[in-house]
RNA sequence: UCCUCGGUAGCUCAAUUGGCAGAGCGGUCGGCUGUUAACCGAUUGGUUGUAGGUUCGAGUCCUACCCGAGGAGCCA
């Protein structure tokens, strides 16, 4: 009996004879010689079929195979230095060859493509080796995420995604119907935690988020997954120690497990290898008086920081850069105001390098009853929807915060892509969701 | 919603002042015993986004529309 095997695990089954089942990604050759190369799912490897050893029958419906045709091989596993794939260096010399299906031509060819055609083939994209690295990366940062949290006493909280909240600008919810009444697809789980730390102390809720936004930017996505900490008796000060650790351990093991990976898709790996405790802290004062100082001499205080003014606080760093205490006025009504000079909240962002921007926000939240409904009223929001949430503070209310942190771009910026679509399998970008 | 750029073969692109619509890749056929997006030769391939207009003649100029990209606004 031949064992069918992995690619990523070959190394152990040289000079044995097995069975590699894939698709040909790659066919070239030389005469009486042929290279494939096979992608299999954990790894890619290369065959070689060599005319006089497996005669000419086998060697013409070798021959025959087009790109993204499925094979399942059988041959030896060899030591070659120049073989490629990944992990590489080994290769099947191929002894026959069962053919699966004969692909069509495969509109992807191993070429540059446009953006535009690459999207409407998305799911012919994944295949590409690129796609595969970062969609691998992707599984990583997420299990990784979890781990993190689940090794650190958090607890997971499912929140619900169809939610009643017509809250704010419902313009940037999803809206849909529950049995007559209208829904709203979540922009977070976050006032939910609020309610679960009350009985776990420490939980996550951890799920895809969608925005209705018309907005059409590199780190903008329609429908993206964000995790979403919240952690009684916790201060501003505690999240941020919380968060440098929890971020760094995402990218370290991201290094750690994914250098080929990450080789594959060009990464300068040093500019990860630096993202350790602790990062460094700024006012939303001081970011302001960078900027004026920075080239941005007209940037106004109490304004949201845009794209050009995000990019360029976080290249004054190595690592990300948390900026705290925001002005109130910008940010979400339920942060806690700082008590000695109520116009900055306890709130903060991290950025991460290199221009990619906001992946954190958070902030402590207000925790008291009062306060709270003052600050839905001013805000003009419908009291009635948050009357549980009011709730939360009449029952045993205590100091408590939380943030949350987008998949997308966490990833957008580990693997130092351009922009967002190539880090979810299929992007759901404003005015395409197909496939 | 606004600004800028773009749409020509399956894909990536070229086409001079308005004057015969082309190349590379892919596909197909043939050749080659170490290829790495191989190479060599042959061959296949077109409603130039859509509709209208100007002109002897439009891929090229004009008008409207459609689609896409980048950015802005927006983004608890």
């Amino acid at each position: 009996m031949i064992p069918t095997v992995s690619v990523a695990e070959i190394a152990q089954y040289e000079g044995q004879e097995v069975k590699v089942h894939g698709w040909v990604t790659h066919k070239t050759g030389k005469g009486k010689l042929l290279f494939l190369r096979i992608r299999e799912g954990s790894g890619f490897i290369q065959a070689v079929i060599f005319r006089p050893n497996v005669g000419d029958e086998r060697f013409a419906k070798a021959k025959s195979l087009t790109q993204e045709s499925s094979v399942i091989l059988v041959g030896k596993v060899k030591k070659d230095q120049r073989a490629p794939g990944i992990p590489g260096g080994y290769e099947i010399d191929v002894s026959d060859i069962e053919v699966l299906q004969i692909a069509e031509p495969f509109p992807i060819a191993p070429k540059a493509h446009g953006v535009d055609f690459l999207l409407d083939q998305r799911h012919l994209w994944l295949r590409s080796r690129r796609q595969w690295a970062i969609l691998r990366i992707r599984a990583t940062v997420i299990r990784e995420i979890r781990n993190w949290l689940d090794d650190n006493g958090f607890v997971l909280m499912d929140t619900p995604i169809l939610t009643p909240s017509a809250a704010e600008g419902t313009t940037t919810l999803f809206e849909t119907d529950f049995h007559g009444t209208p829904a709203y697809l979540t922009q977070s789980g976050q006032l939910y935690n609020e309610a679960n730390i009350f009985v776990f102390g420490k939980v996550y809720c951890f799920g895809p988020t969608f925005r209705a936004e018309k907005s059409k930017t590199r780190r903008h996505l329609q429908e993206f997954w964000m995790v979403e900490p919240e952690i009684a008796f916790a201060s501003l000060e505690d999240l941020l120690e919380i968060e440098e650790q929890f971020v760094s351990h995402v990218v370290q093991s991201v290094l750690q497990k994914h250098p080929q990976e990450l080789e594959l898709i060009e990464r300068d790996v040093n500019k990860l290898e630096s993202v350790v405790p602790p990062f460094p802290r700024i006012s939303y004062d001081e970011a302001v008086r960078m900027l004026h100082a920075g080239g941005f001499p007209d940037f106004a205080w109490g304004g949201d920081f845009g794209a050009p003014h995000e990019t360029y606080l976080t290249e004054q760093f190595d690592r990300p850069v948390f900026v705290h205490h925001f002005p109130t006025e910008a940010k979400a009504f339920y942060m806690e105001p700082e008590p000695e000079r109520p116009e900055v909240c306890r709130s903060a962002d991290l950025l991460a390098p290199e221009g990619y921007g906001e992946i954190i926000g958070g902030s402590e939240r207000m925790s008291d009853p009062e306060k709270l409904l003052a600050a839905i009223r001013k805000h003009n929001l419908p009291e009635e929807a948050y009357d549980w949430y009011l709730d939360l503070r009449r029952y045993g209310s205590v100091p408590h915060g939380g943030f949350g942190l987008g998949v997308e771009r966490t990833l957008a910026w580990i693997c130092g892509l351009p922009h967002v679509r190539e880090t979810i399998p299929y992007p759901r970008l404003l005015d395409r969701f197909y496939p």
